[in-house]
DNA sequence: GCGGTGACTGACA
DNA sequence: CTGTCAGCCACCG
């Protein structure tokens, strides 16, 4: 069910922003909202979420680390849907200075050779 | 109104 | 690297 929430709506707005293949974090995704400092209340949107469009794996915490607990079902959900976009997850973490969505792609270009 | 809780975060030891 | 602490805010009993 949608929410009226306009806070909600920008957060699912924030998360959907998210090219594929990349990342993002609770923090940056509050910020990206226009709400800064709401880390939890995005966590709360994507537990109360149930858009099927909302790509909610690919938001991670700050130190690009799954926010589920390992081994958990929520966990290995979210490593499969990243791992199938081909986002390397190197025990239960992410090099955010790859994969994050709002890092500097230019760096990766230059160490890589592309 | 109040204290506990959580898919969080940055600072500090 | 790990662990602790304070700050943060919506929700619940």
């Amino acid at each position: 069910m949608s929410s009226t929430n306009p806070a909600y709506l920008a957060i699912c707005a924030a998360v959907r922003a998210i090219p594929p293949g990349c990342v993002s974090s609770y923090g940056a995704i509050a910020a990206r909202a226009g709400l800064p400092g709401r880390a939890r209340l995005v966590a709360k949107a994507m537990s109360g979420a149930d858009e099927p469009d909302l790509p909610w794996y690919r938001v991670l915490r700050s130190n690009g680390q799954i926010a589920f607990p390992k081994g958990s079902s929520g966990y290995r959900e979210q490593l499969r849907h990243l791992k199938a976009e081909g986002v390397v997850v190197k025990n239960g973490r992410v090099d955010l200075t790859r994969f994050g969505a709002f890092a500097d792609q230019d760096l990766d270009r230059a160490l890589w050779g592309f």
